[in-house]
DNA sequence: TAAGTAATTAAGTAAATACTTAAATAATGA
DNA sequence: TCATTATTTAAGTATTTACTTAATTACTTA
C-alpha cells in the first residue's frame, strides 16, 4: 500500500461510492453491486483497487464475499490532508 | 469545484508535490517546474488542473504568475474522509 | 520597437483507466 | 453428480490522462 494507490483508489467516484455503502455495514459484493448500474464484473474490479489500496477488508464466507471498511488506513490520507490545514491554523 | 475534481486533482503525484512545493510559500509557475523532470508546458497543466480544483489561487504580477494554496478547499477533503474515521471511533 | 523571458495553449501521442462480455473458479443444494 | 449462484479473471475496447514539442500571449527592458 501507498499513498500513491490510496489516492489513486479515492479518485473514482464509484470506488468512494462503495465505500460510503460499507459506512452502514459489511456487504456482500453483490450487495454492492445492486447500488450500481455497472456490471458485477466492474463492481469486482473496484473492489479490487480498494482491497489493494487496503480501504477494505474482503472475507470469504460459503460462496459470499464480505466487504467491510478498513478505518485504518482512512487516517493515511487524514495525516496527509491536515500538513495544508495546519499551515493555515499557524498563520492565524 | 465538486469533490471528484478535487479527488482526481489529488490522485497524481507531480500534483500532489506541487501542492507540498506551496507549503513553504508562494512560488511562480517556473520557480515550481524547476523542481520537475518533466516540461514547464506539463507543469503548466497540473497547475491548472490544480487552479480548477481551487486546491490553488494563481495570482499574476507582472510576468510572474504566483501560486499559493488555497487551505480552504483541503477542508472539504478533510470533512469528507472524516467521515470515515468518526464511524471508527464510536465502535470503541 | 524589437529581443528576451514567463507562462499558457494547441496538437499530437503513448499509457493508464473504466468499462464490457465471456470464461473460469468455487460453493451450495436438489 | 449436476445445475445454480456468487464472484473473479481474462481479453478486448473506448475514453481519459499525462506527457511532449511548437506556437502563442503577455510582459519587460535595452
Amino acid at each position: 500500500m501507498s499513498i500513491n494507490d490510496l489516492f489513486k483508489a479515492l479518485s473514482d467516484e464509484n470506488r468512494r461510492k462503495i465505500l460510503d455503502l460499507l459506512r452502514n455495514g459489511d456487504m456482500t459484493a453483490g450487495d454492492i453491486a445492486h447500488h450500481f448500474e455497472i456490471s458485477k464484473a466492474g463492481i469486482s474490479q473496484h473492489l479490487s483497487i480498494l482491497k489493494n489500496a487496503e480501504l477494505v477488508y474482503a472475507v470469504k464466507r460459503g460462496q459470499f464475499v464480505y466487504y467491510s471498511l478498513n478505518a485504518t488506513v482512512f487516517q493515511e490520507v487524514l495525516k496527509w490532508i491536515i500538513q495544508f490545514n495546519s499551515n493555515k491554523l499557524e498563520e492565524k
